[in-house]
DNA sequence: AACCAGGCGCATG
DNA sequence: CATGCGCATGGT
């Protein structure tokens, strides 16, 4: 019997998987995917089985493969999911498209990047962690310290002479050891940070649900933010990349000030009436502002 | 060598 | 609550 069919995803109006695609191959390297001959190769963990997807586009569909492991009939409504958040599909982003074209500094990026998708991070854990090592560092040099990490902690599936990774476990980093995380150019208080919210996703204490079942975004950014290391562009960021949050704006973040100055929005970095000015006229569309500012921030390799 | 990079916590007013 | 400052670490 082959448990592991081709599952078949319908393609949304106003998506492309090449914007997509584009994103997540930037000029970065992401430990936690390949991508190769238009194709994206990843490994999941799924009720404690490690599987390996590869997905690309076919038609007006994803196709997602499973290459490694066993996916039980019962997970593919969980995989199909897990597709579907990732490349954000379920969304009508017209309205948002709608928005832009009013905004004639921002209106070419609905052609220049149309069908671009805000690219999700299922797990809250690796979210956080993500934000903790990315503070106040250049992106190359996180995407490095990244590595070490999961290369270190996480665990992994081979195919073919290759290993993919999946993000360490909570419970695996809580009792990560203080020294090591620094020998991989964590600063101290960044493995401080790391190892505090481990322990808090080990022990329940903090979790994706709890912060999903808070009432509204104000709670939700509270309850993160009481945790050491998780600042308001952690916050933001994680709720934006995780829970889709529309109103997750990452303030202060510095690509997005280089966006907004870029655009000839503000000037320098304290003009925040002008960045609420135009934030309030993308009310539920803050976080996919953000996103495409961001997007603007990398040119097109045309070659 | 100085300044920058997808900040945070803590001490002040 | 807003502002200021020290901190930490590699890249350019």
């Amino acid at each position: 019997m082959d448990h592991n069919q081709q599952i078949l995803v319908p393609i949304p109006a106003l998506f492309s998987f090449q914007e997509c695609l584009w994103f997540l191959n930037r000029n970065y390297d992401d430990c936690l995917h390949i991508i190769r001959d238009n194709t994206i190769y990843k490994a999941l963990e799924i009720n404690g089985e490690l599987v390996l997807m590869c997905i690309r586009e076919e038609g007006s569909f994803l196709a997602i493969d499973i290459l490694k492991g066993d996916l039980p009939t019962e997970s593919k409504g969980y995989l199909i999911n897990y597709v579907t958040e990732w490349f954000d599909m379920q969304r009508d982003i017209q309205p948002f498209y709608d928005l832009m074209r009013l905004d004639g500094r921002l209106a070419y990026m609905t052609e220049d990047f149309k069908g671009l998708r805000l690219i999700g991070i299922d797990n809250l854990f690796e979210a956080i962690c993500w934000c903790i090592i990315g503070q106040q560092i250049n992106l190359s040099f996180a995407y490095k310290v990244k590595r070490r990490l999961v290369e270190r902690f996480g665990s992994k599936i081979e195919h073919e002479g290759e290993q993919f990774f999946v993000f360490p476990a909570a419970q695996i980093l809580a009792s990560a050891d203080m020294d090591e995380l620094k020998s991989m150019q964590f600063s101290e208080k960044k493995a401080e940070y790391v190892i505090g919210i481990a322990k808090a996703f080990a022990n329940g204490s903090l979790s994706k649900n709890a912060i999903e079942a808070l009432p509204d975004f104000t709670s939700r950014k509270k309850a993160l933010t009481d945790h050491k290391g998780i600042g308001v562009w952690t916050a933001n960021y994680a709720l934006m990349k995780s829970l889709k949050e529309p109103e997750g704006i990452p303030h202060g973040d510095i690509g997005l000030l280089n966006a907004l100055s870029n655009h000839n929005i503000i000037q320098d970095r304290s003009e925040t009436p002008k960045i609420e000015a135009l934030f309030s006229a993308f009310k539920g569309w803050e976080s996919y502002l953000v996103f495409y500012l961001w997007r603007s921030l990398t040119v097109r390799d045309l070659s």
